[in-house]
DNA sequence: GAGGTCACG
DNA sequence: GACGTACGTGACCTCT
């Protein structure tokens, strides 16, 4: 190795310069330089594009004289500052930003991720402030500053602030000029170190610094230039010759003061990143690559391709070829394999507090968070695992106990501290915190007051790569699966941490060492698979539905689940009673004619006695040799005459009823809250509809009057009442616009009803009859028609159902070619696609097997409409709170979700407020991305019960 | 754990 | 000519 280059120029005397970027200031002055642009997904983007192309020419220059060593970006945080303190109007005169600028802020975040540069923002105080710290520091370290702004406040800062140290100027990008010396005299007249006493006298009206009534630029100038600074213009006040500026300087010699210190920079804040953190390196071109593809960036996306300064960092993946799941193992990036033996356990403030330095330096960190059971809303925080990297990862234990009553709890750093020192990292806006189902941390953290954010979930990004994929198994989207298709690693499973039934433990019993394996393990697993699945989504165009639908979706249904639903335990415990005595008396009537007691729960058994014992007929076996005995056989029955038929339906309805309803909803009420919560899955539905668990209040009856009853044990809290708000035929609506039906948009248009009008087109007629078998052929349309499913639901023969088909295509042009065109597709891609771009996959639509096949195609025809509809109602709920918040409607809480229907809590006075936002949010959720040919129809009720919203 | 059944959109 | 007939879910029960 040549070491000349060391004696030259050693590293410690390398020259540093460090830039720094006034975010905020940046974003204002490029909206309304550049032209509205849109993205993709039709967000403006137009501020994003100017920040975007700045960062990437500042970038550039690394290396190059005078070029940046080290860079930040620093933005303002909130606008409640020290300065209000001072002066309550502080900045109160400013307009609202305009509309199309408001969506670009977050979005300024994700640009300056998206090079990998650090972020710096605090509540408290202006970017200015902290540009002045940070510059201050630097140029004491000797280090030359370079202030990427053109605001004249800070100006003040230009030049060496101290003997021997760095120099400090600012660049205009926009002008592409040097803000030195010269410009600042040529500005304000005077020298920076005077700007603040200029500025006292002239006062800003933009930031409402009052300043002297009729001092401006030019008197305030001269002034300082003659007196040399404020305190001097103002003793000399009284000396002055009579007059209005005499006058004013005597009256208002106090608001110039209190100007004085507002203008004042406060260059002493605490630094919340060390000033070497900000060290500019190689970009990643992944991360850099998905945002610039997400927003249609495509002239960066391209000279992101060859520019040979954005050379991929150590460790990376191939940005170029795309990586499919199957593909993906080959093309490993040369990561070490995973050892879960290197892992460290913080059990001291202090390791904890130098993990998280290390993790706002990392911007990015995989946190796992490990508990004492599997519901969000109850379990025990026991531990959290971060993970920064490659065999990067650490255990934090919080609540681990000793294994019985006599062992003692390991050493572990005290839980309120510890989750202080975690609290500022995970709620960082400028560090991405990434999980497996983050929305599970999501909800334990904020039970101890941690709002995380904001996030990344890799089991949501697989399944916007991979839905319908596994061919195995169900979700397919889970860790230990991810991490054996897409890492090659079979995870330690939890059963061998905490063993399985009676024996298991709980995870706060677990031993450090193991506990230290497992946790980190995830955390590392999470890491690497973010890192995997970031540059697909970008490659395979799965950027726009992730980052437009389903992460911004995490943090919503997070909080709908933490809300739950107040449901009355005493109506239900009521009706349990009622059916338990209904149910006891049919049980005996059905015994005494079946001639002997049996269990009727036992389709087995009941299906001998009825066919076997009884001799009715009707009876058919299925593959497992067993008579089938569901609702349609015993319908078929009962319409013999066969009188235990009935009685055995109606037994069947109340069992039901009262075992998955009265009974475990009374089971699922949490005690802490009163309320019951359940948990929606992102990746449980292919078509992208969210599903839900634990208790399931997506299949709540409504249908029959018995069933709805339940419903009303569904309650608001006193003084509120609840909100149900529907989708109207959703689905049948977007069929007319995706096969583009003449006849169903007019009659959508015209607000007729679309099962009439479809009878009518028909059968020429509009009765009962008519109108019924219209709905099920509707439904039937949606849902993949074959003549035999039609057939068997209409009662008709198999060529009547085909010529029912055959006119519904004749009467609604659009429909068969959007069903043969959609298969097409499927078949040539292997997926279908929502209007949003959501994919899901067929893996069978080309199978050999005839049953396996019809049954993809059938899917297949469903999963765009199905999916699309899930899009729309998921793009309202992440747009539905900030749309309550502007309207002065906070406090309206959003509870649950089933499919095409949302259900709110609110106080009773807001209803009609609430209608309107809410209406208009749903009714609107395609927009501006899609421009429907058909209005989407919002019907809202509300009542004491979700049974009276209806 | 699988199969049958049935609650919902 | 058989295959098994509508799309998407989750919970409960029985029985192996």
């Amino acid at each position: 190795m040549d070491t000349s280059a060391d004696v030259t120029a050693p590293l410690d005397s390398a020259p540093r310069h460090l830039y720094l970027i006034d975010g905020s200031a940046y974003i204002f002055r490029a909206y309304h330089r550049l032209p509205p642009l849109t993205n993709p997904a039709g967000v403006p983007v137009g501020a994003v594009y100017g920040y975007t192309t700045m960062l990437w020419k500042l970038a550039e220059d690394l290396h190059k004289a005078d070029g940046p060593t080290h860079l930040a970006v620093i933005l303002d945080k909130g606008s409640i500052t020290f300065r209000n303190d001072l002066y309550e109007h502080y900045k109160a005169n400013r307009p609202p930003p305009p509309e199309d600028l408001v969506p670009q802020f977050p979005l300024i975040r994700d640009a300056t991720r998206a090079f990998s540069l650090p972020c710096i923002e605090e509540a408290g105080l202006e970017a200015d402030d902290l540009i002045a710290s940070y510059a201050l520091a630097a140029a004491e370290r000797g280090w030359n500053v370079t202030i990427v702004s053109s605001d004249k406040d800070l100006m003040q800062l230009v030049g060496r602030p101290h003997d021997g140290g760095g120099y400090i100027d600012m660049l205009d990008t926009m002008k592409n000029q040097r803000i030195d010396l010269p410009e600042v005299m040529e500005k304000f007249g005077v020298e920076p170190e005077r700007v603040g006493d200029v500025l006292a006298l002239m006062g800003d009206a933009v930031d409402n610094v009052p300043g002297i009534r009729g001092i401006g630029p030019k008197t305030a100038t001269k002034l300082i230039q003659e007196h040399g600074t404020l305190e001097g213009a103002l003793a000399a006040a009284p000396a002055m010759k009579p007059g209005k500026l005499r006058d004013s300087l005597i009256e208002q010699a106090e608001m110039a003061r209190l100007s004085r210190q507002l203008v004042a920079l406060k260059d002493d804040c605490p630094l919340p990143l060390p000033l070497d953190s900000f060290e500019l390196t190689a970009i990643p071109p992944e991360p850099l690559a998905a945002f610039l593809a997400e927003h249609g960036f495509t002239s960066l996306l391209r000279k992101l391709g060859t520019a040979p300064a954005e050379a991929p960092a150590a460790g990376g993946v191939s940005a170029s070829a795309p990586v499919g799941a199957a593909e993906t193992r080959q093309s490993l990036p040369e990561w070490p394999a995973i050892d879960t033996g290197g892992y460290r356990c913080l059990q001291t403030l202090d390791d904890i507090a130098a993990w998280v330095a290390r993790a706002q330096a990392a911007r990015l960190v995989a946190v796992d968070t490990e508990t004492s059971a599997l519901d969000a809303m109850q379990a025990d925080l026991v531990g959290v695992s971060l993970a920064l990297g490659p065999g990067d990862a650490c255990y934090i234990p919080l609540g681990h106990r000793g294994s019985d009553m006599f062992a003692e709890a390991p050493v572990q750093a005290p839980r309120e501290a510890a989750l202080a020192l975690l609290k500022p990292l995970l709620e960082s806006d400028a560090v991405l915190k990434i999980g497996q189902n983050i929305k599970y941390d999501l909800n334990v953290l904020a039970r101890y007051g941690i709002m995380v954010s904001p996030i990344d979930d890799t089991m949501v990004m697989s399944f916007c790569l991979d839905a319908g994929r596994s061919e195995a198994g169900v979700g397919g989207h889970g860790m230990d699966e991810l991490a054996k298709r897409l890492l090659g690693h079979t995870t330690i499973a939890f059963k061998d941490v905490c063993g399985t039934g009676k024996k298991a433990i709980s995870f706060a019993e677990v031993p450090l060492a193991d506990a230290t394996r497992y946790a980190a393990e995830d955390a590392e697993v999470t890491w690497r698979l973010h890192r995997l699945l970031s540059p697909r989504l970008a490659e395979e165009g799965g950027t726009r539905i992730y980052e437009r639908v389903d992460r911004p979706l995490v943090p919503v249904v997070a909080s709908m689940e933490r809300h739950g639903i107040r449901v009355d335990r005493e109506r239900l415990a009521g009706l349990s009673a009622q059916f338990a005595e209904t149910i006891a008396g049919l049980e005996t009537v059905i015994h005494e004619k079946a001639g002997q007691p049996f269990t009727i729960g036992s389709p087995k058994q009941l299906g001998e006695i009825l066919f076997d014992k009884l001799g009715y007929k009707g009876g058919k076996k299925g593959k497992t040799g067993q008579y089938s005995t569901d609702q349609s056989v015993l319908e078929g029955l009962a319409a013999q005459g066969a009188e235990v038929a009935t009685l055995v339906l109606e037994w069947r309805q109340l069992s039901k009823l009262k075992s998955t309803y009265t009974d475990a909803l009374q089971a699922a009420i949490n005690p802490a809250t009163g309320r019951v919560h359940t948990s929606y899955s992102l990746v449980g539905a292919q078509t992208g509809r969210l599903s839900s668990n634990d208790p399931n209040l997506q299949n709540i009856p409504i249908r029959t009057e018995i069933g709805r009853q339940i419903r009303e044990a569904f309650v608001a809290e006193p003084g509120n009442v609840l909100l149900a708000a529907d989708y109207s035929q959703i689905e049948l609506r977007l069929a007319a616009h995706m096969a583009d039906v003449p006849a169903l948009r007019e009659a959508f248009a015209a607000g007729e009803d679309i099962h009439a009008r479809t009878a009518r087109e028909l059968f020429g007629t509009v009765d009962r009859d008519t109108r019924g078998r219209a709905k099920t052929i509707n439904f039937a349309i949606l849902y993949g028609i074959s003549r035999w499913g039609l057939a068997g639901r209409l009662g008709v023969s198999a060529d009547e159902a085909q010529a029912m088909i055959d006119r519904y295509f004749e009467r609604f042009p659009g429909i068969q070619r959007y069903i043969h065109e959609t298969l097409e597709n499927v078949r040539a891609q292997g997926y279908s696609e929502t209007l949003f771009g959501r994919k899901t996959w067929f893996p069978r639509i080309n199978s050999k097997n005839q049953a396996e096949r019809q049954g993809s195609e059938r899917a297949a025809i469903n999963a765009p409409i199905q999916g699309t509809s899930a899009d729309i109602i998921k793009r309202a709920m992440a747009r539905m709170n900030p749309a309550l918040a502007a309207a002065g409607l906070g406090h309206v809480r959003m509870l649950l979700q089933v499919h095409d229907e949302l259900v709110f809590e609110l106080p009773e006075g807001d209803v009609a407020a609430a209608r309107a936002v809410i209406e208009a949010v749903m009714a609107g959720a395609a927009e501006p991305a899609i421009q429907l040919t058909v209005p989407l129809g919002v019907e809202i009720g509300t009542g004491p019960s979700w049974g009276a919203a209806h």
